[in-house]
RNA sequence: GUCCCAGUAGUGUAGUGGUGAUCAUGGGAGGCUGUCAAUCUCCCGAUCCGGGUUCGAUUCCCGGCUGGGGCGCCA
């Protein structure tokens, strides 16, 4: 505990009755009743009531007090005294109240919750916002899911990586990208790290994560979709997408555990009964799903992508998490390893939540030819991408992976609806500020 | 990219071609010794901008700006 604060409000309990304590934090509340006066002070632990009467308290301290603006930073030290009727069983009897910074008044919007906030508003004071306890659980969820996924990951010989994020060249084609000045010359922000991991499996290193921010460019405008966002993403070395796609779900699962155990008070705050998914998910094959498209009234194409509306038709007859696998090799990148048996099919896979789409992966292709190909038949100029594969050149293993949009999962495990609350400060087609 | 919708006190909202523009929360003053959405009395605070129709526009129409959402695309 640092040196001006000794104690959380919720590392106080009843029985330190009589001992000197000494809080820090926002004032939440203050009730004045005229004889007796309750400020109720919040930190990031949760509440304490310091309790002041009138007639046993000094006249400037008890003045000072029931004039505290809401949300003023203030340090209190006093006794504990073990209370009944007090909200956590006890109160604090100050001795000394330091107001150590003053909030300004009106506040730009409620941090009690009594009133309601549009995301929008809550955005433009994202401090302020995550002093309430719905935000702030949201947000130490986020903690607790990527400390489960670096655990597991780990636990699995992986090695994290950074990889840039400013780059000369389009990584896949199609999505658009981010144009910036890198001193005279054009470069891009980097929409995912896939090259890049591809590269690091010629080196040997074998196992490779990465959890990082990707950027986007498309002028999307929903729930679902910001322009930067975390990505977590693997490479593994004589892998296929069978392997790699056990990994991803056997991650789901134990991040799912780890959140279960380790945030049971956040998951209250939320009102979220989260249940583990049940392994191994199911494995539904294109063709499969397309017929589950068609037979729910939606109209698909073989070797088109499904509408969002079929997708939801699918999900929902699924009901759980679910590998869609096998794709046509058409539809997605050049780097996806085709069936030698029949190169209509890929091996590819996404992860799915009945909600959408959380991951994509598949196993790659190592060929040299093959890759230099596949990147010509897609309409790409080879030449740009001969950092990459100069990599295939000199002894490059089989290898497959995936990435996972974190706000994904985040938001399908917390049943949170807009994307942009679980990310602090989300770049959206509007948004660039704060 | 495209389509739809919305802009009313600090915040969240109701409503209206002529109003004293609703309610809650908030803020100010006062009362109250057990509050915990404290409570009571009094008070404060708003119709996004520009143009048009009209005797009169916050309300109807057009444009702008800002925001929200659907689809496409994707994670």
């Amino acid at each position: 505990m640092s040196a001006m604060r000794t104690h959380y409000a919720s590392g106080i309990t009843p029985d330190m009755n009589g001992s000197t304590v000494t809080v820090a934090g926002w004032v939440h509340e203050i009730r004045d009743l005229g004889g007796i006066c309750f400020l109720v002070l919040r930190d990031r632990s949760g509440f304490a009531q310091v309790t002041l009467v009138k007639k046993k308290t000094d006249p400037d301290l008890f003045d000072t007090a029931r004039r505290l603006n809401r949300e003023s930073v203030v340090l209190v030290s006093g006794a504990v005294k073990a209370a009944e009727q007090a909200p956590n069983g006890y109160e604090v009897i100050p001795q000394s109240l330091d107001l150590l910074s003053e909030s300004d008044s009106p506040l730009p919007m409620d941090v009690t919750e009594k009133v309601g906030a549009d995301i929008d508003t809550r955005l433009d004071s994202r401090f302020i916002d995550l002093r309430r306890r719905k935000t702030l659980a949201v947000f130490t969820v986020r903690h607790h899911v990527l400390r489960a996924v670096r655990e597991f990951l780990e636990s699995e010989e992986f090695i994290e990586v950074h990889t840039p994020k400013v780059v000369a060249a389009a990584t896949e084609g199609g999505t658009a990208l981010f144009p910036i000045t890198y001193f005279n010359r054009e470069a891009f922000l980097n929409q995912s790290p896939q090259l890049y991991k591809q590269i690091l499996m010629a080196s040997g290193i074998d196992r490779v994560y990465e959890i990082g921010a990707i950027f986007r460019a498309e002028e999307h405008d929903t729930l679902r979709h910001l322009n930067e966002a975390t990505s977590i993403d693997i490479e593994a070395s004589f892998a296929d997408q069978f392997d790699v796609m056990e990994i991803l779900e056997r991650l789901i699962g134990s991040v799912y555990l780890h959140v279960s155990q380790n945030c049971v008070p956040q998951l209250r705050e939320l009102g979220v009964d989260l249940t583990v998914p049940k392994l191994p998910f199911r494995r539904v094959k294109y063709d499969e799903a397309i017929d589950i498209a068609h037979s729910a009234g939606h109209e698909v194409e073989w070797g088109d992508d499904f509408g969002t509306a079929a997708e939801r038709a699918i999900g929902s007859e699924i009901g759980e998490h679910y590998f869609l696998i096998d794709w046509p090799t058409v539809i997605k990148p050049y780097y996806t390893n085709p069936y030698e048996e029949d190169v209509r099919y890929s091996k590819s896979f996404d992860l799915m939540h009945p909600r959408m789409e959380l991951a994509s992966g598949s196993q790659r292709i190592h060929s040299f030819d093959l890759l230099r190909e596949r990147i010509v038949a897609q309409g790409l100029d080879p030449d740009g991408f001969e950092f990459y594969l100069k990599a295939f050149r000199y002894g490059m293993p089989p290898h497959a992976g995936w990435g996972l949009g974190t706000e994904r999962l985040i938001m399908t495990m917390l049943h949170v609806e807009n994307i942009r609350d679980v990310v602090l400060f989300p770049r959206d087609r509007k948004r660039l500020s704060p």
